[in-house]
DNA sequence: ATAAGGACCTGCTAGC
DNA sequence: TGCTAGCAGGTCCTTA
């Protein structure tokens, strides 16, 4: 159930054994993971590719390919991604596998099924939504809080959410921030002073990059959690602790919903 | 334009 | 022990 700071854990530590590979051979196990072509198509354009990169954007990953073609894939709630020998058991719920020339193969597992993979060729428009993103956090700035949360009556929670305002905030750092800034989230985006936007400003991009940190772990630790390395992270402050005392203050911090998201907050430490 | 709610799915767990 | 309701870190669609 990843959120950016996983996602780029994914990539930077599964690009060494996925860049410079040679797609031998394409498994798709589940028919609607490839979101924009019929599997078949898909399995026949992979085909003999050579991926020559690896990137992000917001939660979406992108395997470029030599002929300039791309594949853009997204992890959803339960999607993982890890590389292994061909001869290891495939597991439950493998919904597409990439088998190298190498004889590695990088293996797509998820529970849920909603996790999506598109192709498209070179030159293609990118219909992923992976183009209607906002900006990275690390480069949100004030002009962007000032038009995208100031002028909004929603709750700072859902916008924060909401991948068209910034790219990449999960339920789980969306709590964080809140907290980390001090504010609420429940309270409405234009109900913000401009010195509270300002430390929400920099709280975006810190807890975004801290975790980014945090999360980063040698393959072989990544590979034995089966790429679920980051999870049960001591480093939450607020998410999944509703009832616990804050770390702050001592007092309990509430537990409530905001847009269907579970959310937790303290109430003393946060307004 | 904006919000609320359901839909998509399986698996885990708390509670009876 | 076994069953079930409720929940899960994401996103999209419909409806009002």
């Amino acid at each position: 159930m990843p959120e950016l700071p996983e996602v780029e854990t994914v990539r930077t530590v599964l690009s060494p054994f996925v860049v410079g590979q040679t797609i031998a051979k394409v498994t798709i196990n589940l028919p609607k993971v490839v979101a924009n072509l019929q599997p078949a198509t898909f399995v026949q354009k992979m085909t003999e590719q050579n991926i020559i990169n690896f990137t992000r954007r917001g939660k979406f990953l992108t395997l470029h390919l030599q002929s300039g073609a791309f594949v853009v894939l997204h992890l959803r709630m339960t999607g993982t991604l890890t590389v292994e020998d061909a001869d290891v058991p495939i597991e439950k719920h493998t919904n597409l596998i990439l088998t190298f020339q190498n004889g590695k193969e990088l293996r797509f597992v998820d529970s849920r099924g909603f996790g999506r993979w598109w192709y498209f060729a070179p030159g293609q428009t990118d219909t992923s939504g992976q183009n209607l993103l906002g900006p990275e956090p690390s480069a949100v700035t004030i002009k962007d809080l000032q038009r995208k949360i100031a002028t909004r009556k929603t709750a700072l929670k859902t916008l924060l959410l909401d991948q068209h305002l910034i790219a990449g905030i999960g339920n789980i750092y969306a709590d964080e921030i809140c907290f980390r800034a001090g504010v609420r989230p429940t309270r409405p985006g234009n109900s913000l002073t401009s010195a509270e936007l300002k430390r929400l400003c920099t709280e975006i991009s810190a807890v975004i990059n801290e975790f980014i940190q945090f999360h980063h772990v040698p393959f072989a630790v990544y590979a034995q959690s089966k790429g679920t390395s980051y999870q049960n992270d001591t480093n939450l402050r607020v998410y999944g602790r509703a009832g616990q005392p804050c770390l702050k203050c001592g007092r309990p911090l509430i537990g409530t919903r905001i847009g269907q998201r579970s959310s937790v907050y303290c109430e003393y430490c946060q307004r």
